[in-house]
DNA sequence: GTCTATATCAAGATAGAC
DNA sequence: GTCTATCTTGATATAGAC
């Protein structure tokens, strides 16, 4: 096989960041093969189109989160706090400061109502994500309490990255931080 | 003056609605005019673009919602607890089963990174509900937690409305309103 | 695997008749 | 005030040379 220039990883990694801070629908394809360093008919050699190279993002995003922020949840040898707090700072790394917020949060709200292959995949990122967040409140609350914390958390999380976006600043974030970490003794 | 048949009240009406579903970038001036039943061309009689006329819906958003919604945390006479249930329950027939959820919330995630004209107005649209959110809460608490615990119930409401659109359900709002009402004795 | 060239279509916006 | 017709641009996507 002879060695490929440009990788379809790399290339999903580039278009994440594009779409994330500009919008899917606001992203034209050559917006995309300019930022990867390409002209727009070879673009079209690694996706067949737009929407599928979405959602192949959005799974990449799904199994990043689950391998790398999310399966932190289930390390059961950790105190439940230090557990939380160690989750929280990783997904800070992903959510903070990152020039355009969130892309689950950001698809859900400008296509989920349209686009049904999104929306598939949009609802497996937060759930798994309130699911993650749900095993560490179970230790230490009630099954409904703990299902109702998580749901909590993630819209406050995604409540937080609105905010963060809107008046340029990272404390509304922080706050959710702090205030997760409080449900804990 | 002659009666106008279309009037630019209605049509911002109409235009909300088509932009609440389908979003700013993905609507088109042709989905608007069709809405409001229109062609194309005498759309532009009345806006002379996309851009200002979503301009002015979301300044129509921020005035209704200020003299509709947001006045009732003003209206000291009412206790506190009652006052805000009477805010939430108006701002629920806004939010809740709306096709499309928020507007304000929608734009945001959309545009606020791109377009500074929609993100002064839905700046100060945010900036309102928090100041009448607090206003309530300040009776009851201090002045800072009442200002953390305003941000706290909006960014809330935001991650809720992005929940109820992607699982198809008002629960998460209405939880997010039990949440808030708790909040007083 | 990357390029240039191009087909096709829809978008925002304008002109001018009625 | 509404219409039809049209201009111009930029979008998705494809074809085929290198």
């Amino acid at each position: 096989m002879p060695i490929t220039k440009t990788s379809k990883e790399e290339i999903i990694a580039e278009a994440l960041r594009v779409f994330r801070k500009k919008g899917y629908y606001n992203t034209s394809m050559s917006d995309l093969a300019t930022q990867c360093g390409l002209q727009k008919g070879s673009f079209y050699h690694y996706f067949p189109s737009k929407e599928i190279l979405m959602a192949e993002i959005l799974k990449n995003v799904n199994s990043y989160l689950n391998t790398k922020v999310f399966s932190i949840a289930f390390q059961d040898q950790i105190a439940p706090k230090e557990r939380m707090e160690k989750m929280l700072i990783r997904l800070g790394k992903v959510l903070l400061s990152q020039e355009g917020g969130c892309i689950a949060g950001n698809t859900t709200l400008e296509t989920a109502g349209q686009n049904t292959i999104f929306k598939a995949i949009l609802k497996n990122i937060f759930t798994d994500w309130t699911n993650a967040m749900k095993h560490i409140f179970i230790e230490v609350y009630s099954e409904n309490t703990a299902q109702r914390l998580a749901e909590q958390a993630v819209m406050e999380f995604e409540g937080a990255v609105m905010f963060s976006l809107l008046f340029d600043s990272d404390q509304y974030l922080k706050d959710v931080f702090t205030r997760t970490l409080g449900k804990f003794k």
